[in-house]
DNA sequence: TCTGGGGTCCTAGGACCC
DNA sequence: TCTGGGGTCCTAGGACCC
């Protein structure tokens, strides 16, 4: 055994995810350099190895590397997220089918548990478990492991680094650990963003092998109980455990930036009744309502020259509700309230917080339940399901919506979408002939 | 010209109660 | 003259994740 622990934590690791989507119906595009782009065409959110030599950064905007992107010929997409969310649940259903406990923790990555003597051959299982879900889905993956769901995580970015490519990567006994965490820079850790980082370097704590030094109260000081959990996970204790069922949502949002700056209450009220329409969907397609209703505006900080303005208005409801047409009232009167002319908005948003359980109901003494026409919304959203999005629409919503965001470079939607699926041709040889 | 979106958790501070 | 203390709840803001 690499490690005495009682249980094994493992973490399986797509990789490059979106790319290798992308690449799943483009096999041209194998060996070449790939980026995926963020809603709007905004931001590189994921790089092929490829694109990655070429020094493109994750999370850079898309047009201060257009030169680059040009230069090299490199494919770019804009996101695709109903592909990329049908390639997900076929890769964690081959997970599933072949490990007990298994947690889903993103779009493209998964903690398995394995009590400690499971297998004999660690790394045998765990080469089967990556090969079956290539085979399955097409799509590469790299597995951690590690006695703690911190450590099967650095365990992960070892795994992508090994330059053999075999992908797998399991953490060693403890005197080898420290030398190995010594390696891991502060900013690597799960658990430890900018802010944490710059703060503990300046205290001259660098590495992860720093961290598990310094005292438990330094620590909660500095980083907090979160900050505690993850120095004594590095330690090899585990603090954080496998959530097998994906714990009820507490808040719901829908926002976006604009495709270009929106001036006008007109334009505003139809993206806020959009975006509240899809978070309305998103709450009943979760069985839940909301009770509080936060309604958000901004102009572009990113602009420095310009007049800045931004606004919220929380509202409450006297009875739950996830009604389209009860939600779309109450955004639409905040944003009135919050709303200044003479400004270039950049983006809006809904936030829905407070969320229950449809069947749950708080009676009031002297108001009536308000609009408890589910049956009504459950047809529109059987018919917009079965002839496609916003079929039908609230009125609120618009038809035009010039202020929707771009993309312009998005790949079919190959896997869930009739008319988009892909098209194979066959061509036969002459000779060839049906018996 | 052009800089994502959707979540969770923790803490501090204010309001309020008795 | 002298003006408490302890608890809860809520919210805003900041930090983190992918």
């Amino acid at each position: 055994m690499p490690f005495t622990a009682s249980e094994i934590f493992g973490l399986i690791d797509c990789n490059n995810f979106y790319v290798s989507c992308e690449r799943l119906f483009r096999p041209d595009l194998t060996n070449r350099a790939v980026v995926v782009l963020s809603n709007n065409d905004g931001c590189i959110i994921a790089r092929s190895n490829e694109a990655k030599a070429l020094g493109i950064g994750m999370g850079t905007p898309y047009f201060k590397q257009e030169a680059l992107i040009r230069k090299n010929k490199i494919a770019v997409f804009s996101s695709n997220y109903p592909l990329y969310g049908d390639i997900s649940q076929r890769v964690m259903d081959v997970l599933m089918r072949l490990e007990s406990e298994v947690e889903v923790y993103s779009i493209d990555e998964a903690f398995i548990r394995i009590p400690a003597g499971k297998h004999h051959d660690l790394k045998n299982h765990m080469c089967f478990l990556k090969a079956t879900v290539e085979k399955h889905t097409g799509i590469p993956v790299s597995i951690g492991l590690g006695p703690t769901k911190t450590l099967a995580k650095i365990a992960n970015s070892f795994a992508k680094q090994d330059p053999s490519g075999a992908g797998i990567f399991i953490m060693p006994h403890k005197q080898h650990l420290d030398a190995l965490l010594a390696t891991v820079d502060i900013t690597d850790i799960w658990g430890i963003g900018r802010s944490h980082a710059s703060r503990l370097k300046k205290q001259s704590v660098h590495t992860a092998l720093e961290l598990t030094n310094q005292a438990d109260s330094w620590i909660r000081k500095q980083l907090t109980v979160t900050g505690l959990r993850t120095a004594m996970e590095l330690r090899g204790t585990p603090c954080i455990s496998l959530e097998k069922a994906a714990p009820s949502k507490k808040s719901i949002c829908t926002s976006r930036s604009f495709g270009q700056t929106v001036q006008s209450l007109a334009d505003l009220q139809e993206a806020v009744a959009t975006y509240t329409s899809q978070a309305a969907y998103k709450l009943r397609r979760a069985g839940l309502r909301t009770t509080v209703i936060d309604v958000f505006i901004r102009t572009n900080s990113f602009k420095r020259g310009e007049p800045q303005y931004c606004n919220r208005r929380t509202f409450t409801l006297e009875t739950p509700s996830s009604h389209t047409g009860t939600l779309i009232k109450v955004a639409l009167a905040s944003l009135k309230a919050i709303y200044r002319s003479g400004y270039r908005y950049q983006k809006a948003g809904v936030l829905l917080n407070g969320l229950v359980p449809e069947n749950y109901e708080q009676l009031r003494l002297f108001s009536t339940p308000m609009s408890q026409t589910t049956p009504v919304m459950k047809a529109v959203d059987e018919i917009n399901k079965r002839w496609g999005r916003d079929t039908i629409q609230a009125a609120a919503a618009g038809l035009a919506k010039g202020w929707r965001f771009r993309q312009l470079k998005k790949s079919p939607a190959y896997t869930t979408c009739w008319s988009e699926l892909p098209i194979v041709k066959a061509s036969f040889p002459e000779s060839f002939s049906v018996a």
